[in-house]
DNA sequence: TACTTATTGAGAATAATCATTAAGAAGCCG
DNA sequence: CGGCTTCTTAATGATTATTCTCAATAAGTA
C-alpha cells in the first residue's frame, strides 16, 4: 500500500514537494471505506468537517496531480462531476458499473481487462497509470420504476 | 469592413450559424471608439446597459470563436484578463504598447511587422489570422512616480 | 411547414493568477 | 555526523476568469 514516504519519494524525484495538504489528501483516500468515491467538493466539505480545511484550489490541483501520477483514479460516474478513489494494484484493482438514474455504483473485478490494458500499453511503449472499465447502465430497481427517460 | 452578411457567409461555410448574439457582438466591436478594447466582462456589462443582455457563457464562447475566425483580435493587455478588438486589415492594422502599471495603452502602426508576419506564415504554409506585436512597458508618467515595483 | 442540429443561457465545475508561505537543498558551525 | 540559517522556488489560498454541461431554443434547410 502507498505510504506517505513513497509519495514523498515520487514527488521529490520530479522536483515536487510533499506538503501537509498532499499528505492529508492521500490519507483521506486511503482510509475511505471500500466502494466510496469523493468529488472535489465532497473532499472539500469532508476536510472542513474534520477541521483540516484545504482550499478548493489546492484540492482541484492535487486531485489532478495525483491522478496523473497514478496515485488516484479519476472516475466518470454519473453525477456530472469527477470522482476519485485510491488507485490500488492488482488484487484490489476493480472496475465500475454505474446506474445513470440513481447513481448506484458497483465495483467488480476482472483480471483479463487489467491484463489486456497492461499489454496494450506496453506494446505501444506507454507507461500505464490506470486501466478502468466504466459501465453506465440502469439498475434493476430503476428499470422497475418505469419512469420515462 | 466586415459586414454582417460576410460574417454569415463565413459561418455558414463552416456549418455554423449567424445568431442575433453574434451579430450584436460584431456590431459592438465595429462601433467601438478607436483605441478601446473590451474584456468579456466589459462586453457583458455594456450589453446589459444597452438592454441587449447576452449571457456570459455565450460571450466567452463567441469571443473565442470570432478570434479563431480572425474577426476579432485577442489582446494580452496588462489587466489579468483578455481583451478584444476588431481585427482590421492593413491600413488600420496596428500593435500595442502597454504600461503594465497604469494600463495606458497606445496603438501604433508598423507595416514591416505585418509584412514579416505575413511572409513568415506564408513560408510555412500557415493561414494568417492575426499578427500583433505587444509591448509591455512603463509609461513616462509611471516612471516619474517612482513607486517601488 | 417540418426537421436536424448548432446555439443559447443558467449554473456548476474547473482552471488561471498572483501575492504569500514554506519545502527542500545547500552551506556553516559545533 | 546532526542542528541551525539561507536561499531558491514549488505550493497554497483567495479571487477571478474561463470552460463545461444540459435542457430549451431557434437557424438553416429540405
Ligand atoms: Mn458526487
Ligand atoms: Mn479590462
Ligand atoms: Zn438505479
Ligand atoms: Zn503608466
Amino acid at each position: 500500500m502507498y505510504t506517505v514516504s513513497s509519495l514523498k519519494a515520487e514527488l521529490n524525484e520530479r522536483g515536487w514537494r510533499l506538503t501537509p495538504q498532499r499528505e492529508t489528501i492521500l490519507q483521506i483516500f486511503q482510509n475511505l471505506p471500500k466502494g466510496q468515491h469523493l468529488s472535489a467538493e465532497d473532499l472539500h466539505i469532508l476536510l472542513q468537517e474534520e477541521g483540516e480545511a484545504i482550499s478548493l484550489s489546492t484540492i482541484y490541483r492535487n486531485l489532478k496531480l495525483m491522478s496523473r501520477m497514478g496515485i488516484l483514479r479519476e472516475l466518470e460516474l454519473a453525477e456530472g462531476h469527477k470522482h476519485y478513489e485510491i488507485n490500488q494494484p492488482s488484487p484490489y484493482h476493480h472496475h465500475h458499473l454505474i446506474c445513470v438514474r440513481c447513481n448506484k455504483t458497483i465495483e467488480f473485478k476482472n483480471d483479463s481487462i487489467l491484463k489486456m490494458g497492461a499489454k496494450t500499453a506496453q506494446k505501444e511503449g506507454y507507461h500505464l497509470l490506470d486501466c478502468q472499465l466504466t459501465i453506465h447502465a440502469i439498475c434493476p430497481s430503476c428499470q422497475r420504476s418505469l419512469l420515462p427517460v
